[in-house]
DNA sequence: TGATATGTGTACCAGTCAGTAAATAATACG
DNA sequence: CGTATTATTTACTGACTGGTACACATATCA
């Protein structure tokens, strides 16, 4: 007997991992793609900037299908952003784990560069251009991202103050003041970016911005 | 006999300098007021986040007085970046004028500090938060905002390679990737502020950045 | 072969967008 | 006074916004 995961009991809504066959017409497009081109066109042109038509248009998709797959245009904002941190935005968590704090700070600036100067990338960082300034409709998305932002920035000073505790980071210095000045560089990179800043250029900002590096 | 600016042949459309009488209905608002009223809008909700109705209705006025006065949306937008770059932006200007390099460079960074961590104004800089990410229909407004950022990265430049030539700036820095960085520091202070930071936290930032800089 | 479940396509909803036509009100001038 | 000029008010336009109702298509399962 073949025991498929649609005879598992999973709990409602929830789709089975494997890719049995269920009934009902089977999704004519592929939602990872169609998550894709949406995290493309948002990363262009922000949330409010991108309309359900543009969307779908892009997607290839209608808009009904669209609210089936994705719940509705926020709901399907909030699954790209979470794509981007997992994907093209990677660095910002993978960069703590280097060994030592200004290798964290190296490899977040080196991260960075390497995204906002792919020219196959839209210009520019989905958590800035997403949503900075917006209509107070938009006011919540507006907020989320500004505090993923402070997260990420709070991830890297507890990590600059555990590297401290480990002696790789001079007493003297403030683990608040060097994520915050690391977060103001790789932000104000994206702006650069987004004016048409190549990566050689953004390389540069970065080694610059290391020569303020404690020690 | 008075001669006022009215008798003077002006240029068809073109308001005289001096207040004097005009036929006609006077208007019933304060146009400079209303500018400002505009751009703290546009300041805070960008260009398009911001309707015409929330204009107006900020402004007190009806829609076609709007129109009236300053033309369209886009040419309203346009004199209030013009009123940003002669009042709250001014700094982006007069820190050029400083006598050395490294004085121009803290200016400008005092001068974004003092905006950004003003609690009378919008959080962020227009520049920045204006037409960062937008539909395609402001995309002439969106690439002219990367354009004055990029002509404030130019003076930069200029002035610092200037100094270069008067001696107060070191033979082996790079005047562009000085330039560059200053905007990468200022910019990416204008998108702290979109998050949060206060004036000393972003005061810190700026010092942070100064110590990269050469000699 | 149903019966059930899911996705697609069309066509629509109310609300908002930027922009304007036309009537009226308020001023200066003669 | 009348005329010319400008501003305000109301009401509107067509296009677009995010979101959905409903008929139909396509799959599994009994």
């Amino acid at each position: 007997m073949d025991i498929s995961a649609s005879t598992i009991n999973l709990p409602k809504g929830m789709k089975s991992l494997k890719t049995s066959p269920s009934p009902g017409r089977p999704r004519a497009f592929d939602v990872e793609q169609a998550l894709e081109t949406a995290m493309n066109l948002f990363w262009k042109q922000g949330y409010e900037g991108t309309s359900l038509t543009d969307l779908t248009d892009a997607m290839g998709i209608n808009r009904p299908s669209l609210y089936a797959a994705f719940g509705n245009k926020e709901e399907l904002f909030r699954k790209v952003v979470k794509r981007y941190g997992s994907g093209p935005g990677r660095h910002a968590t993978t960069s703590l784990t280097e060994p030592t704090a200004r290798q964290v700070a190296e490899a977040m600036i080196r991260g960075s560069v390497n995204l906002l100067g792919d020219p196959d990338h839209p210009r520019g960082c989905l958590m800035v251009h997403g949503a900075l300034a917006c209509s107070e409709d938009s006011a919540e998305v507006q907020q989320d991202m500004a505090a993923m932002r402070c997260s990420a920035e709070t991830q890297l000073c507890e990590r600059f103050a555990r590297a401290q505790a480990e002696g790789d980071l001079p007493a003297a210095a403030d683990p608040a003041d060097l994520a915050r000045f690391v977060q103001a560089v790789t932000q104000g990179m994206a702006v650069l970016a987004a004016s048409g800043a190549t990566k050689e250029e953004l390389s540069r900002v970065g080694e610059l911005a290391m020569r303020a590096w404690p020690e």
